[in-house]
DNA sequence: TTGTACGCGTTATCAA
DNA sequence: TTGATAACGCGTACAA
């Protein structure tokens, strides 16, 4: 049984193809007998007007598209997620519009941003954005960047990484350590934090300017810096190593909660105490965090807010030109009980 | 700046639009020289196919949707649905596809189903679902319904809620529990459990099989039932009003976890020990429920395997037909810290 | 209210 | 084998 159309309930009512649009969409444009006549026979016939056809004529979809740099298993599994898609949900639910979650597809970006019938994209935290920015303008739809560098002429939503992790680590320094850690998310560059982008390098980036404001830097001395993946057993590993060290750091600061709350979890199996012993500072103020013991001082971020301000940013630029704008949205240190004072013997 | 579209490229390209459309999805039946000139062509031009004319004509959309009876941002606040969409994603991932998410419009789920261009829906926990079946019907894709009332011919997917609620109640019972409060979920019935349908219905009917065992029934005295919000201020305020009768019960069993913890959280508050002088069981085992203070004692279900198994019934579905099936995964209980023997005098 | 052009690719048919 | 012509899919918009 071949899908019911316009032309078969236009036939069976007995009116044009028009009519039955007008029935539908602009009802007001018949006369009320006909336009319930049609509504009727459509009912029983079980008609709706196809969505791509529908589309293909109005020009638009009434959806846009969240374009995402890793599979959809290992996105959704990121905590701040739910909270961000509560942002943009907001947004749909008073626009009218549905959400399209856009992975790489046979791990082609582009091959997604091609295929993916939307009115617009967001983006989360593209790494290669470069690549990925020209087939987004190609691709001719308007697009919002989230927590990705910036890029002229596209609006962009970010957060205050770098302020917030100088904030953590001004926290650090300011309660007296001098021997510090920093655990980086892995980045494929191995340590050389000159290179890198985006989300990490604006926070390493603070962790560097709240160093200098205590006029030191990364020297692989009193103040190291190694990179983990950003998972519990990274951080766990990543404490590990520190560990076997001649010199262990007085304090860690982590560029994620996930690592900073595998570094709490392995000190305290080894039967280091957190903060006496060891200090341990997080990044993201994921629920996790205050609920752990001890509770994790950390950074916090408005992914809700930044959902919701990139959406609308882009329904706007969906209806409307509109000057491209970059958004910074604050962040601020939640100090809870992973940090105090280093030991005087060990300062 | 109009889009180009495919006879842009074959006028410059002087082929005709059938070879462009070749040069991209059939190369193999143009001359190498001509498809690799087309496809350069493409590339300089900034062509790539428009995806709502290639679904045009195709009659697919390389999309799968996610019908959701509530509005995006309430309905990812829901603990399971990262899982959940977990497993989703992995066979969106393997397959190739993207997930639309689809809420309803304006209030309106026939108005959602009609628009979105997908290949099939997924359905989770619908309510009315005779009215949204319908539409679904008629608007023409294959579905799946999850964590609903199998209807006939549909492939569902179902957890053993009613197994997974006999064991929490079967648990109380056997460890010496007589009196019992229900902390149901509110239904807008008022207490009608008789007419509870989906997972509501099912979880109430499992309680029910359990009381039966032990020849008990609700009965207002010893076993009572009382309907609040799935929020922790429900859960809260199911204590209060519990606490102000004259007979406490030693045991409250809730529909959801987040309802046990308002109740952990107003119990403490109120001084009452838990579980010495109250149990508690929940349902859903999410995060949280382990990491407070008392371990919850809960039900557990495959919220990854779940959203898996639906979707891929669902792509298999759409390439084919195929028999309809009912599948129901397993739950099981969890014993943690909230539940212990009541005390000698209340029994 | 209606007829018709239109949007943009894909594909069956046909020709060289 | 290589490529062109034309029909098709399904609504919407505009002139009549």
């Amino acid at each position: 049984m071949a899908r019911v159309n316009i032309k078969d309930i236009a036939q069976k009512a007995g009116v044009s193809k028009t009519a039955v649009s007008f029935a539908f969409n602009n009802p007001s444009r018949l006369s009320e007998s006909t336009a319930q006549q049609i509504l009727t026979i459509a009912e029983e016939m079980g008609y709706s007007p196809d969505p791509v056809a529908r589309s293909m004529s109005t020009g638009h979809t009434g959806t846009i598209g969240l374009l995402l740099p890793q599979p959809l298993p290992e996105i959704v599994r990121n905590p701040f997620f739910p909270e961000f898609v509560e942002g943009i949900g907001e947004v749909c639910t008073h626009s009218g519009l549905s959400l399209m979650l856009v992975s790489p597809l046979k791990g082609s970006m582009r091959r997604a941003i091609v295929n993916a019938a939307v009115d617009g994209f967001l983006t989360l935290g593209l790494e290669e954005y470069k690549a990925t920015m020209v087939v987004l303008r190609q691709r001719g739809v308007p697009f919002v960047t989230v927590d990705s560098d910036p890029i002229e002429g596209v609006p962009a939503i970010n957060v205050d990484d770098a302020g917030g992790a100088c904030q953590a680590m001004h926290h650090v320094l300011a309660i007296g350590h001098r021997q510090i850690a920093i655990l980086a998310i892995r980045s494929g560059k191995q340590g050389h934090y000159q290179e890198y982008v985006g989300t990490l390098g604006a926070r390493m980036h603070g962790y560097l300017q709240a160093l200098q404001q205590f006029g030191l830097s990364i020297n692989g001395r009193s103040v190291r810096l190694l990179e983990c993946t950003s998972t519990e057993n990274g951080g766990m590993e990543g404490f590990q190593a520190l560990w076997k060290l001649r010199r262990h750091p007085t304090a860690i600061v982590a560029m994620s909660d996930i690592i900073a709350i595998g570094v709490i979890k392995a000190a305290t199996a080894a039967g280091v105490q957190v903060p006496q012993d060891l200090s341990v500072v997080g990044f993201d103020d994921i629920t996790l965090a205050s609920l752990i013991h001890p509770a994790l001082t950390t950074v916090a971020q408005p992914s809700r807010e930044k959902g919701q301000i990139a959406a609308s940013q882009l329904v706007k630029l969906i209806e409307s030109s509109l000057e491209p704008v970059h958004q910074v949205l604050p962040t601020r240190l939640i100090e809870r009980a992973s940090v105090c004072p280093p030991k005087k013997e060990e300062n």
